[in-house]
DNA sequence: CTTGCCTCTGACGCCAGCGTCAGGTTTTAG
DNA sequence: CTAAAACCTGACGCTGGCGTCAGAGGCAAG
């Protein structure tokens, strides 16, 4: 028989958040008031957070760079908090796939164009 | 004895350059306002292009996408317009390469982690 | 001539993701 | 105990690439 021990159940404040996930304090709030993060509060009113805000964090991160909306976020949020995702969600996530795939590509041919533009001016001065 | 012949000089409109690039005057006006494109004037005041004002406006576009400010293509255009580019603006092209290569790399995984996400939706509805 | 489309110059508006300042409370280190 | 550091809630500011409205002139066609 044994003991379920919740794994860590350390909170941390949001200083260790911004810094962990290498953000400003004022991002991490930002994200609360848009609805992509919720904190528990201490008696005195201070944010609390599990561990698992960091990589959340950073994700958040990864999402706004792939031009995610903060709403658009908050939108699919449901799709790996909870395991149930509807057909509307997946949609909608193939659909940012859609967007982010020919955003790179678009990136690439920007890149592809840089590139001619140096090798010109190396060979060329 | 040949005649120098200006290869097709005759000039368009803003609205024309603005169809062919698929932006709108407005932007067109903006670029020029940022110092990205020099027009001529008719007598009566309006902008005269020539052709190739259509894939340098198309060009400016590919470079927002890629995250480069308007002052930033300010700076570089010497580098293509005339055929001499002194060391500082080479390293500045470098730059702004590797910008945007990690960019990619960033997008590149952001879109990986989306299609984990979406794997993980998909097989686990 | 006039109709209708194109162009012109300001100048204000917008949006997203924060930065930043103000003024106050709480937690921590010595 | 006290000072410093960290936290709190507003609320305004900023940036960039335009959108958009206002009011006025230019230009080919019928």
């Amino acid at each position: 028989m044994t003991v379920t021990v919740a794994a860590d159940e350390r909170l941390i404040r949001i200083g260790e958040v911004a810094r962990g996930a290498g953000v400003s304090v004022r991002a991490v709030r930002y994200y609360e008031q848009q609805g992509l993060l919720i904190a528990e509060r201490s008696p005195s009113g201070q944010r609390l957070y599990r561990q698992d805000a960091i990589p959340l964090v950073r994700f958040f991160q990864q999402m706004f760079a792939a031009g995610l909306t903060s709403r658009r976020i908050s939108e699919l949020l449901p799709c790996w908090d909870s395991g149930h995702t509807d057909a509307e969600q997946r949609a909608m996530l193939r659909a940012e796939r859609e967007r982010l795939q020919s955003k790179i590509d678009d990136l690439q041919a920007a890149l592809d164009h840089l590139d001619e533009v140096i090798a010109i001016t190396d060979t060329h001065p």
